[in-house]
DNA sequence: ACGTACACCGTACGTCGTGGGGTACGGTGC
DNA sequence: GCACCGTACCCCACGACGTACGGTGTACGT
């Protein structure tokens, strides 16, 4: 009655047991096949990952794939996590969490420059593998004498991540514009100032002509850096009633 | 020699113009076709939006379409932009910049809920459309009095802006999981709790286990402007130099 | 040792984006 | 007024996609 096809076992795919002693050896395991399709995601993009590339990168057929995977959605829960796994979490906080937390954001926003696809997946598939999971702990562990309460905690955390995301996404889109319209990130940007000159010289966008006037583009590190700052600032001064010996 | 097999136009739909003046009268408009698109996908997403569907939808051929969009990825920068011109824009700034920057946010968050395909679209095809430049046009005004340098300006925008987004997404990832997984919000909500309990039981993730052991799951819309206050309260500290009136 | 659950895979179905090419229409230049 | 040709329209077709189905062989639990 349920869904339409969905199997018998339950519908997140880390609950699901690898596997379950009976019958022949599987082959290949969750993250081999997860490896080979965020390699072949990296060099192509999201849209490249298909089920029977992937099967051709492991050494099987298509539908073997399927003994693994559900369905093709729990593949990206699997490379979504996979990738989460690359973080160098310490094993104990520094004792300065603002540090942390931005050693935490330079970490993922190298990650979603190694893995362009990482952004989009994420805000899709947002679910909490097991290493979503670590890196969770880890950030609750670096908060603890924050002054913050859980709820907090866990609003910076998202609220880092997101900004993140959402910084990492703007630059990879005018990247993957470029890209397929086959011009360099330079020309795209001529491209782009040019249109924007055009629109902007009827003079109905007056503070928007003077912004794109003196474009500096700044140095997107610096403004990186700046703006999770902020974000971190934004919350030092929310510590609780109890008096932290800073 | 540029790119594959991109027509010489010009690589932004906007610059296009609709109608050159020869051959027959388009038996459509651009618009007309975006907001059929836009319909689809809100009831169905945007994986929803086919050539073919909207072709039936507007009654025309399959390819008829593409005497209109290029492609298909153009199709999708017009139902962004499109809905982009749902923003109730006032005709001037109210003088409070920080109320002119929530109202903004909360249309923006309507907007989302509205379309639930809006923010994933948004944040891989970013290019600026005409109601998108209205509404910077308009966000650059309200913040003209703010003390912040353009720069600056255009940052605190990007910055509500992807804070919106990123929080709509949250929420409508779940939202969707839990439709296609065939539960309603609470059983999904149920099904994920009962998950975390079994991953955080092992004792590994003590910290995590004291946050989900008391989700309070505080209404949406206090944490949503509280937020975004805290972002532009971020920012009302950097005014410029010159002193303003406060 | 047997039975059976499971890994494997070939085939097939419906859907997708879109290229090619034929036909009818209607502004533009003589 | 007429010829021209760029454009709108549409049918057909291609290759790729996710995955349902059903058959075959293997190795574990009993």
């Amino acid at each position: 009655m349920a869904a339409s096809g969905r199997a018998a076992g339950p519908d997140v795919i880390w609950a699901r047991p690898e596997r379950t002693g009976r019958g022949p050896r599987p082959a290949f395991t969750r993250d081999e096949i997860a490896a080979a399709a965020v390699r072949i995601a990296d060099e192509g993009g999201l849209a490249a990952v298909s089920m029977r590339r992937v099967a051709t990168a492991v050494g099987c057929a298509t539908m073997s794939l399927y003994n693994y995977v559900p369905s093709k959605g729990d593949l990206v829960d699997l490379m979504v996590d996979l990738v989460g796994g690359e973080y160098e979490l310490p094993a104990e906080p520094s004792g300065d969490w603002r540090a942390d937390l931005l050693q935490l954001a330079h970490q993922e926003r190298a990650m979603m420059r190694r893995h362009p696809w990482l952004a989009g997946a994420v805000l899709s598939h947002n679910f909490l593998g097991p290493n979503a999971l670590s890196y969770l702990e880890f950030a609750l562990a670096a908060l603890a004498d924050s002054g913050l309460d859980d709820g907090l905690k866990m609003e910076l955390i998202a609220m880092v991540n997101g900004t993140v995301i959402s910084m990492a996404s703007s630059e990879l889109a005018t990247a993957e514009r470029a890209k397929e319209s086959g011009h360099t990130l330079e020309q795209h940007r001529a491209a782009q100032a040019g249109y924007l000159a055009r629109i902007v010289a009827d003079g109905r966008h007056p503070r928007l002509a003077r912004v794109f006037a003196d474009s500096s583009v700044p140095a997107a590190d610096e403004v990186f850096d700046r703006v999770i700052g902020r974000v971190l600032d934004g919350y030092a001064g929310s510590a609780g009633p109890e008096p932290e010996g800073r």
